[in-house]
DNA sequence: TCTGGACCTCG
DNA sequence: GAGGTCCAG
């Protein structure tokens, strides 16, 4: 166990911002709870801080990492056109969330579920698809978790299977692009050495990827920050009030953490 | 290149 | 109708 103070770093709105779906709160009340990395981790607010129930080594290489704690997101809020009243509103209302550094695989696995859906039936979905095909493995308190499924397991399910879990026309899709993904085409890893656009090209080849769910992935597995995905909230939000464009020349390297603050704002904006 | 309809469930 | 993709025309 051990306590840390962070900077803009709120688990509640992380948890409800759509860029995870493995991250709920504790069923006690009061803390979070997630899966990720072929780990599970607690979080708990303890005064100005949080306790994580992890050791400092496991702090240091794997959950620092994954809540990309290096990076400067004031910086980001800071850098917000004072004049764009909808930005500073969008910034403010979604303070504390960050790009977390998530598995490209689970990634590309949560969005290919995620078309005509929602933040609820996705994690239950998803959450379906890793108790049946994923690996278990045990808390230090010996309660058993699931792994996201390696895309070998996920390809070597039939559809019907996959149909029962309430996955519905995606089924075929995230069997097919299992498959595609476990012959290492494309290979999920080299993408992250990849410009952005490169990446994206290259995530589009997948069967049920299109340009939103590419961007999806870009952004939330591959940490590439320029990826702005566009689906219809932030259509919507951009048809409102970006009529002349959204400024991405001057956001250019973290447009893509703008779009999640004003995704949240969107979802949330009248009720946090 | 661009537009429209179908697609599984479920809140 | 839904936080979208695919296929036909």
């Amino acid at each position: 166990m051990i306590r840390q103070q962070l900077a803009w770093f709120d688990p509640a709105r992380i948890g409800h911002s759509g860029q995870c779906f493995r991250f709920a709160p504790l069923p006690e009340g009061g803390g979070w709870g997630l899966t990720a990395r072929g780990r599970r981790l607690c979080i708990r607010p303890d005064g100005d801080g949080f306790l994580f129930d992890c050791t400092p080594e496991e702090w240091e290489t794997v959950w620092y990492p994954y809540f990309d704690l290096d990076t400067d997101y004031e910086a980001f809020a800071a850098a917000v056109n004072p004049r764009d009243a909808y930005m500073t509103a969008a910034v403010a209302c979604a303070a504390g969330v960050r790009i977390l550094r998530q598995d490209p695989w689970e990634t590309t696995v949560a969005f290919i579920l995620s078309q005509q859906s929602n933040i609820p039936r996705i994690t239950r979905n998803l959450e379906a698809v890793c108790r049946a095909y994923g690996a278990p493995f045990a808390d230090r308190e010996g309660n058993i978790w699931y792994d996201i499924p390696t895309p070998a397991a996920l390809a070597a399910a039939s559809e019907e299977e996959l149909r029962a879990l309430g996955l519905g026309y995606r089924a075929p899709y995230l069997r097919a692009a299992a498959a595609r993904i476990a012959a290492g085409q494309p290979d999920l890893a080299s993408l992250a050495a990849m410009p952005y656009k490169k990446a994206h090209a290259a995530l589009l080849t997948l069967p049920g990827v299109g340009v939103k769910v590419a961007d999806c992935v870009c952004l939330f597995g591959l940490h590439k920050l320029d990826a702005f995905p566009i689906d219809t909230h932030i259509r919507q939000m951009l048809d409102a009030h970006y009529k002349r464009g959204f400024p991405m020349r001057r956001y250019k390297g973290f447009a893509g953490v703008l779009q999640q603050y004003a995704f949240y704002y969107e979802l949330y904006g009248g009720k946090t």
